[in-house]
DNA sequence: CTGAAAGCGCTTACAG
DNA sequence: CTGAAAGCGCTTACAG
């Protein structure tokens, strides 16, 4: 071969021959657990520092068929809410001394090509945020008893576990809120059409209206893009019958739309209209926006899938629902 | 559909039986280029569907010594501009059948702990953003042959390869540009002091402000975060000296001085009190923020980090400044 | 083009 | 507690 191949690497059998003990000693040694005495340890210890030893990850995968990494796929960046759930996964993760290795879960396209990869690698885990998998991958998860947890979305049956927030139950909150707030004319502001969330999200939303004695929504689709929730509010606020409130499919929408509202509509937001998110992140309690929402705790969402992961050999899959709450700001008016 | 499939992973052997070839044949089929011919190929293609086999990347690993992961420390992740950089990383790496596994790289301590154990999975190279290595380690990359590159970052001898924005050069236009727009105190908003970064910005400004005949600016230090930056304003708008624009060592830090400035201290941005950036992140174009910055473009650096991971063997490091470019908007008074 | 065989760097029964 | 040995699932000379 032309290429230039890695050089040898410092083997558990050089520290051994350095340290006037077998291989196994070696790897005992490194075995937290394992049946050594402490002499022979140290022993060890010292030649593998002398010789600048580092046990191979791989090598021990290949045998305890466990690599110790987390496949994690990731959907949209652009929504902070993302982010900030994969850095307390993260967290989590390294503390167990799991690795995290990420992969573009693209939710446009059927994302089972790179999933297929992914499996390749023995990860001991999947998690899925904002991504699905096919039943086919599924069910090879299954049989392979790699754990799967989705994020912020189900499958249809219901086949795999999953955490997500209280969608219905905030949204119909949402309604209540709005409702009592005397809003006339409130409208939705969709996600995606096909998620999971999105749809609990409007379907919550829309009973509470009704429950309240409202009228059905209006509604327009941002599929969660911000030129699109952007693009939707435009719409909106231009159609004759006006909405007084929207209420976004999440935050990360609901920030273009009061941008939307505020500075192309020079709309008093808060007062003219009405804006409100789901998710509650970071950014929603920022002045520019003081956004009204439903909260999503990300550490209560990763805290939840990191126990469902270790779940392993479950028969049966396991859905949790954490709780949020109303957050009230300034984006939307209060009832009385 | 088959019976009771077996626990145990399928593997090349399998195949070979179940296509009456050798194993040998099996690698051949999965290995792009081997010498196999299209008839044995097709045999064991047609067993592998059948027995529903996945090339064991764990095993190919371990021979080839090249685990077509790379690793990719992450510091900040609520500045958007780390998240920005990871996703065009991410694209960059998958197109290329790379994967990608992610590390904390918690910029507060010594980050080497979590960074040894990354070297164990046989990584192929190390991207570090907004983190560092030490020197220590940095030469055990390098006795292993992975290359590794700095991303927004250089370490002190610069014995690391890197890719940055063009920090003073940058952070010069910008203190031309406020001399130039009549301001009389500027100050600046410093980041983590150790960073090369926030270094070279300062730099780059106290050099732009002499060279216009203006006076050193007022300083105080926000430290990267969000919080630390709103805390930093408040100490300066606050002050006897009022700075008349403030200079902050990246957008993230920006956004937090202008809401302090807008909402705490009341001021009109853009004509009371001139608030500039750093990196152009997409937010910066939000309205709420109309953002004059200095751009750090995520695409080229993440572009230029590909070739220098590329570059395997090299001897001598490689320091790539990727040049960036006054972004004018509302945040700031413009020259008459 | 093809197969038998060695070996990548470890873990883990198995004996002692 | 310790070591010799088998083997994890592959790739890759080597011979045919």
């Amino acid at each position: 071969m032309a290429g230039t191949r890695p050089k040898k690497a410092i083997t558990a059998y050089d520290v051994a021959d350095h340290a006037g003990v077998s291989q196994s000693a070696v790897s005992r040694t490194f075995t937290p657990g394992a049946s050594i005495s402490a002499k022979t340890k140290a022993k060890v210890l010292a030649s593998a520092k002398a010789l600048g030893y580092r046990p191979n990850f791989i090598a021990k995968s290949l045998i305890t068929r466990k690599s110790g990494i987390t496949g994690v796929a990731l959907g949209y960046a652009d929504n902070p809410f993302y982010p900030a759930l994969m850095e307390e996964l993260m967290k989590r993760l390294s503390r167990q001394g799991r690795r995290f290795l990420l992969f573009n879960g693209d939710p446009q396209r059927d994302s089972d090509p790179e999933l297929e990869e992914i499996l390749r690698y023995q990860v001991d885990a999947l998690i899925l945020m904002s991504s699905t998998l096919s039943s086919h991958l599924a069910a090879d998860c299954k049989d392979a008893g790699i754990p799967v947890v989705l994020i912020n979305r189900r499958t249809e049956d219901g086949s795999t576990s999953s955490v997500t927030g209280d969608n219905f139950v905030g949204a119909r909150k949402i309604a209540e809120f709005l409702m009592a707030g005397g809003h006339q004319r409130p409208a939705f502001l969709a996600g995606a059409e096909n998620s999971s969330t999105n749809r609990e999200r409007e379907e919550g939303f829309r009973a509470g209206l009704s429950a309240a004695g409202g009228t059905a929504p209006l509604r327009a689709c941002g599929n969660y893009q911000l030129e699109g929730a952007r693009q939707a509010t435009r719409e909106l606020l231009a159609s004759p019958d006006r909405p007084d409130a929207i209420f976004c499919a999440n935050d990360h929408m609901a920030i273009g739309a009061l941008e939307v509202a505020r500075y192309e509509f020079g709309l008093d937001v808060g007062r003219e209209i009405s804006i409100v998110g789901f998710d509650d992140v970071d950014m929603a309690a920022w002045p520019s926006f003081d956004l009204t929402t439903y909260s999503q705790p990300v550490n209560e969402m990763a805290e939840a899938a990191m126990e469902l992961i270790d779940l392993e050999e479950k028969a049966e899959p396991v859905h949790r629902r954490i709780p949020g709450e109303l957050i009230i700001r300034k984006s939307a008016r209060n009832p009385k």
